[in-house]
RNA sequence: GUCCCCGUCGUCUAGGGGUCUAGGACACCGGGUUUUCAUCUCGGCAGCAGGGGUUCGAAUCCCCUCGGGGAUGCCA
């Protein structure tokens, strides 16, 4: 068994496309086969080699592997199909040949005419040209580059069993009539040399997303006109957005590398991913990968679209957070607290994991790390919008005056003891009251760890620098 | 227009004629723990697109409608 993902470096890897990815991979894992990657870059405007670097390396940092690629040739190469060029060449020689398509002469207003007049009349489209000889092609193509076109057969039967939509008809009548194989300027066209490559790479399961679903009988035909092997489908559901249109940027983010950069864990991706479209069958939905393949079966998959649920996302990666170590979330979290200029340097490592142990509860990803772990790294903070409110009420200034009151006569070894008794022994206020306004003013936030515990971490120093600030601001 | 695919809580899903007064998860709401928030924990809200059949019985089978998605000449 062997499967494939082809990805067309045109652009990052879309959220959609990694979907594809996970479910080969994980295929591929379950049943031993192997999994090759081909780059399917035949669109000369777009693709890039930035952009193919880019998604070979997502799928890495996702743990997605393969036996073949660009990087890996296992005589089944090239991988790039803008290197397959001559392999194309001779196939369409051979179609032209034996009259399975012929080049298409037309100009696009004569095919738009033509198709409409078919549409109205409702007949099948059949090319103009379809029925050249060759010689009658080889003199007028003195003219130009034209376009190749496959000469779909008249009423013939497509069936094929798709592993996720099950038994599927088509009729060739229906396909939209003859269709482009080459384009007029030489280049040959995906729906072509997918059945090609397909065939030559020995592709035995294409999984692949619902779009192409439409495609299948043409690339079928083609096989069959060449006398190749075609392999078995599966075509994986659409990802929408919220409003059930296509997922697209403006639901959010649908780059892998984005979700890599805001300390989304590929772990917890690869499971989210994986699960969309199917359940287990207890219900359990924090999957280790091996679960994952264990329990994973393509078939079970839904045929229904799903909505991409950022929410469920964050939570499983929230879960995933707090499955690790201290050590090892550490050390996970450190690149976020660098980039958002926390000084961590001069920290020992015990401290640090200090902090990190009783703010880690509070991150979905990694990223949010930043705002709990400043509350003890930075010397102020600067009260955000709800605990500056908060600070503004007379019951907080009366805190922070007390406060103000009670730290000189404070240290290191007094300060749990005696800041929050003290405040409350010598004001009126208790409970919330007493709680909120000095969590606002020693932390610049409303929420955070417990008081107890974050006190004696922020230590004295500091928290008397950030109860004269408070008193100098508010009082 | 034509063809293909799809339609269970807001979202992901279980369920394939009776065990469904439709189960689980995320989100949301409420209780408990935490002297706030978060975590954790307990509980609650909420759904079979609509209409016809078939059947003793339909979320489950059939048909129609509606809705969404895809393909239909130089994207993949």
């Amino acid at each position: 068994m062997r499967v494939r993902f082809a990805p067309s470096p045109t652009g990052y890897l879309h959220i959609g496309n990694a979907r594809t990815a996970v479910v080969n991979h994980i295929t591929a894992k379950k049943s031993g086969a192997d999994f090759i990657i081909r780059v399917e870059d035949t669109d000369k405007e777009r693709s890039t080699v930035e952009s193919e670097i880019s998604i070979l390396d997502d799928l890495r940092w996702l743990g997605i592997e393969w036996n073949e690629g660009p990087d890996k040739d296992k005589g089944h190469g090239p991988y790039r199909q803008s290197e397959r060029d001559e392999i194309y060449r001779e196939y369409t020689k051979r179609l032209l040949l034996t009259g399975h398509a012929f080049t298409c002469f037309c100009s696009n207003e004569q095919v738009e005419e033509d198709k409409k007049q078919a549409m109205t009349e409702n007949r099948p489209f059949l090319d103009r040209c379809r029925n050249l000889t060759l010689t009658e092609q080889e003199e007028l193509s003195f003219h130009g580059e034209y376009p190749v076109k496959f000469k779909v057969p008249v009423d013939e039967t497509i069936e094929f069993d798709d592993k996720i939509k099950g038994h599927v008809v088509f009729n060739s009548s229906n396909i939209g009539g003859d269709f482009i194989i080459v384009r007029s300027d030489g280049g040959p066209v995906y729906n072509y040399i997918v059945s090609i490559d397909d065939a030559l790479m020995e592709i035995t399961h294409v999984i692949r997303g619902e779009d192409h679903l439409s495609n299948t009988p043409k690339q079928i035909l083609i096989a069959k006109a060449l006398g190749l092997p075609f392999p078995e489908y599966a075509h994986l559901p659409l990802i929408l957005g919220s409003d059930k249109k296509k997922l697209s940027k403006r639901h959010g983010i649908t780059s892998v590398d984005l979700y890599r950069q805001e300390g989304y864990l590929p772990e917890a991706l690869m499971n989210y991913l994986g699960l969309l479209g199917w359940s287990t069958e207890s219900g359990e939905e924090i999957l280790e990968f091996d679960q994952l393949v264990s329990l994973f079966d393509i078939s079970s998959i839904g045929k229904s679209a799903a909505v991409f649920d950022f929410q469920k996302l964050k939570w499983m990666n929230g879960s995933y957070i707090k499955k690790y170590s201290l050590s090892e979330i550490t050390d996970m979290f450190i690149p976020y607290l660098d980039k958002a200029g926390l000084e961590i340097k001069s920290l020992s490592r015990e401290k640090l994991e200090n902090i990190i142990s009783i703010t880690r509860n509070s991150c979905e990803i990694l990223s949010d790390i930043i705002k709990p772990a400043g509350i003890f790294l930075n010397e102020i903070n600067i009260p955000d919008e709800e605990a500056d409110k908060l600070l503004k009420e007379d019951y907080s200034r009366d805190i922070i005056n007390t406060a103000s009151g009670i730290i000189p006569v404070l240290n290191d070894e007094t300060v749990l003891t005696g800041l929050i008794p003290g405040i409350k022994e010598n004001t009126e206020h208790k409970g919330k009251k007493l709680f909120h306004p000095i969590r606002a003013m020693i932390t610049g936030t409303l929420s955070g760890p417990d008081l107890d515990i974050a006190i004696p971490v922020i230590g004295y120093n500091n928290l008397k620098k950030r109860i004269d600030y408070c008193k100098q601001k508010y009082c």
